[in-house]
DNA sequence: GCGGATCAC
DNA sequence: TATGGTGATCCGC
């Protein structure tokens, strides 16, 4: 509840008095009430922590001690100082692009937003207190004069891209963090730099920007640096140097070739550009230079210089709650342990081992030693989608499910525009006690439909609706989202990437492929692997034990890649393999083989595929020690399945086959033996060996408050799908949507549900049989087969099922009230921005029941 | 996979 | 009168 003065522009404020104000502005609402009660679980959190704290004894905090010791070690050798890193940060965005259209607005204490949530404020609102995620009637309390701007998210975009336009001069893979602030690796600029012409260093003064000075500054050509029409009384901007201010109207500058000279000419011709302010930090990693470009803000920058020394001398009084990461929870938790500065971070790190997650204090412990990434990660793929919205109380069932559609189409709306499909449905609501409940499903099929998505939200609310009964829903808000995404394309990127590449070998740069380095060694750093900023290209299989760092290894690897490509020859083999294995079968036997084969291919842009690295990639900050493992890079990962189990697989580029297994050791040696096996196809006894047995998972599961429920049918054919290893991919060849689709090569015996092994495309020729009508079609093209099965499941089936089931899923009781573990959170470093992810949705529309559940499925058309 | 919680902007 | 929306991640089930 308590005023975080956490920002720029709010040092030296009355805290009491503002907190007083915030007090009492609140007191007694039903926000404070849930605020009380959230700080209480905190409370009771940290009280757990201690308790843990007064049990652990000498020989534990000893060997904990010893641990961290070792990996300290590890970490220093891996520390790279050899990246200039750049965090640049809009001052005050929005407040700023409003008072730069609005002069009248200059000197006045104002914010973006509304009554009821500030997005920003001004340097002047701020000295009140008042600032961002700052309701608007409690700001007014703190600052009567203040003026509220309702915001415009279109101009805020418009001049965003004037400025990534500037970044992209320095840095062409910098990495946007919102619409004003981005990340960007000044290292090769800098060294193209130094050989520039003092031409290509010269900037001019823009002509609009003078002339708007000499408006609030006339006659003062000397005042020029200060034209800025975002006034900060106490800016501690550097001033440039007119190195050339004669003539009127051609004023202009020369930078230097220095980092600073680089990073101040950026911001120079963002502020020629926009009119706007920039503030900037400069450090040989992304967490430090984040904390560096709030150094000097507003309109300011701060370079810490890349020696060890200098790094730890920033760290030792640096408040953990700067460090990008470190929230309210975080800081509160570690505060009552006594640490408040970096430096108590690196005292306490025995300690904190034992009281805190692995990925935790592992994160901590970076902090401490002043690491973080050295590279810039690529933009990913997003992973999910939402739209929510607060509104004034609703009860009425009605309402809520008219409202629950209103946000299914928007959703819809959204989905379609990024071509996107997912598979799990998500809906929150916020009651007005702002108690908030999250009840997700997810389907054996990607949606991206109005009615397919609200099919699922309904039910979720409607259950939520029962649950309560006979008391209201009383909510005030509501949001939908999906997430579990699958390719809406039936033939591009997956293929494209595994396929394509295969053949051709070269990169593909125009998808947001991605080599996923995983850390191969286990107990440490095993949840921090790598991921290169490079686009996907090759497969790399390093066994190199050098001692550099992981980022450094990337580079060079990077560099090889155009020198020696020592990874394609391991593709070509692999390719070779597969040649090899689609000659021997007839054309379409083949064709066949290369539909199952790109179903089960690997994919590069595929929700999976972030997962695989995103499980192990918590910590972009990690720049770690990767110096005595083994890396694989991965091209991908099994793309989201049907058939996918709890379980990670990999999948064998040469076999095509799903090992089972995370150890990517393993999973090298599987793919050795495939290579070296003469039988291409079938896998060696002890790649056989990998693969998943049959997992018989219990089908009953329980809800939380104890009523048995029964696992849903489809997760029962889903298991023997995977059990088959062959598992066909939604949204492949017309394979789409309905979990019946996926029956689609029957053998003789006709056993329901299952696939004949991967034989089943090399030897016999398959016969397909329609599970629906159970006539054999006599056609070997899966998309023509598959459009008869779903003529037949249109036809009769839909009228057999009489409409949609409802949920076997008993509702489920809800408590907020857990007291959870110490597990803190990293921060994130993917951009958050909407990725455009195709141009063209190409999907046919999906032609399944449209609001047929998860039940009432496949086997229905085997009884 | 689910749900709650934390974090960033 | 009145305390946001979007996306991601972590942890414990």
């Amino acid at each position: 509840m308590a005023l975080n003065d956490n920002k720029a522009g709010m040092e030296g404020l009355d805290r009491d008095k503002i907190n007083k104000i915030i007090m009492e502005s609140s007191k007694g609402s039903r926000f404070y009430e849930n605020e009380m009660k959230r700080e209480q679980q905190v409370n009771q959190r940290i009280e757990k922590m201690m308790l843990q704290k007064a049990q652990l004894t000498e020989q534990q905090l000893n060997k904990a001690q010893a641990q961290v010791e070792k990996m300290v070690s590890k970490l220093e050798k891996s520390r790279d100082l050899s990246r200039v890193i750049v965090h640049v940060d809009m001052d005050a965005f929005y407040a700023a692009v409003e008072m730069r259209d609005c002069p009248e607005l200059k000197d006045k204490p104002m914010a973006v937003g509304s009554t009821s949530m500030l997005s920003t404020s001004n340097y002047h609102a701020r000295k009140y207190g008042v600032r961002a995620a700052m309701p608007g009637f409690i700001a007014k309390k703190l600052c009567p004069n203040l003026v509220i701007v309702p915001p415009n998210f279109d101009k805020y975009r418009a001049v965003s891209d004037e400025i990534r336009e500037i970044f992209a001069d320095y840095d062409p893979h910098f990495q946007p963090m919102s619409l004003d602030e981005a990340y960007l690796d000044f290292t090769d600029h800098l060294e193209q730099r130094q050989s520039w012409p003092e031409s290509s260093r010269t900037h001019h003064f823009s002509q609009c920007i003078a002339t708007d000075e000499k408006q609030s500054q006339p006659h003062e050509e000397a005042e020029v640096t200060d034209f800025s029409p975002v006034l900060f009384d106490d800016s501690p901007a550097s001033t440039p140097c007119l190195s050339g201010s004669e003539g009127a109207g051609d004023k202009f500058e020369v930078f230097g070739t220095s980092v600073e000279e680089a990073v101040r000419e950026m911001r120079f011709r963002i502020e020629q550009k926009t009119m706007l302010t920039a503030s900037a930090g400069i450090a040989p990693n992304t967490m430090l230079a984040k904390v560096c470009s709030d150094k000097n803000k507003p309109n300011g920058q701060y370079r810490l210089p890349p020696t060890r020394e200098a790094v730890m001398d920033f760290i030792q009084e640096l408040p953990v709650r700067k460090v990008c990461g470190i929230g309210k929870v975080s800081e509160k938790m570690l505060n009552s342990l006594g640490i408040t500065t970096c430096a108590h971070l690196g005292q306490q790190m025995s300690l904190l081992s034992l009281l805190f997650s692995e990925t935790a204090w592992h994160h901590f412990m970076q902090i401490a030693l002043g690491l973080g990434s050295t590279f810039i990660p690529r933009h990913e793929e997003r992973k999910s989608m939402s739209t929510e919205r607060t509104f004034k109380e609703l009860s009425k069932p009605e309402e809520q499910l008219l409202l629950c559609r209103e946000l299914c189409e928007d959703l819809a709306k959204d989905m379609k525009n990024e071509g996107l499909k997912g598979k799990t449905v998500t809906l929150k609501i916020k009651n007005i006690n702002f108690e908030v409940k999250t009840r997700a499903q997810t389907l054996p099929y990607a949606v991206a439909a109005v009615e397919d998505i609200f099919a699922v939200a309904k039910d979720l609310l409607q259950m939520e609706i029962e649950n309560e009964s006979p008391q209201p829903l009383r909510l005030r808000l509501m949001g939908v989202r999906i997430s579990a995404f699958v390719s809406v394309d039936d033939k591009t990127p997956m293929q494209r990437s595994i396929i394509g590449f295969l053949q051709s070998g070269k990169t593909d740069c125009s998808h947001s492929s991605q080599i996923m380095h995983r850390n191969l060694e286990k107990e440490h750093l095993s949840e921090h692997p790598i991921q290169t900023p490079q686009p996907l290209a090759y497969l790399v299989v390093q066994n190199d034990h050098s001692q550099e760092a992981c980022q450094s290894e990337q580079r060079q690897s990077d560099k090889r890649q155009t020198d020696e490509k020592p990874q394609q020859s391991f593709f070509q083999r692999a390719h070779a393999k597969r040649l090899q294995l689609l000659a021997a079968n007839s054309n379409t036997q083949s064709e066949a083989c290369e539909d199952i084969s790109k179903m089960n291919s690997v994919r590069s842009d595929s929700k999976e595929d972030i997962k695989l690295s995103s499980q192990s990639n918590k910590n972009n900050s990690v720049v770690s020690d990767l110096s005595e493992n083994e890396y694989i890079s991965v091209l991908a990962h099994p793309s989201t399945s049907d058939c996918e189990t709890q379980t990670q697989s990999l999948v064998c580029p040469v076999c095509f086959r799903h090992v089972k297994t995370t150890d990517l050791n393993n999973f090298n040696s599987h793919i050795d033996r495939c290579l070296d096996d003469d039988d291409a196809g079938k896998p060696s006894k002890d790649s056989a060996a990998e693969l998943n047995p049959e997992n018989q998972k219990n089908k009953v599961e329980h809800t939380q408050n104890g009523a048995p429920r029964v696992k849903k049918e489809q997760s029962v054919n889903d298991e023997e799908l995977e059990s088959s290893k062959i598992c066909l991919q939604e949204g492949q060849h017309g394979l789409k949507d309905d979990s019946v689709q996926k029956v689609l090569l029957i053998e003789g015996d006709n056993k329901p549900g299952t696939l004949q092994e991967h034989q089943s495309c090399r030897g016999k020729s398959p016969v397909l049989v329609c599970p629906v009508c159970q006539v054999t079609q006599h056609t070997d093209d899966l998309t023509v087969f598959n459009r008869h099965v779903d003529l037949c499941l249109n036809q009769e089936v839909l009228h057999e099922l009489g409409g949609r089931t409802t949920f076997t899923r008993k509702p489920s009781a809800v408590k907020n009230s857990q007291v959870k573990d110490s597990g803190l959170q990293l921060p994130r470093q993917a951009s958050k921005g909407k990725n455009k992810r195709r141009d063209t949705p190409s999907s046919p529309p999906s032609k399944k029941a449209k609001s047929t559940g998860p039940h009432n499925t496949i086997d229905k058309f085997f009884r």
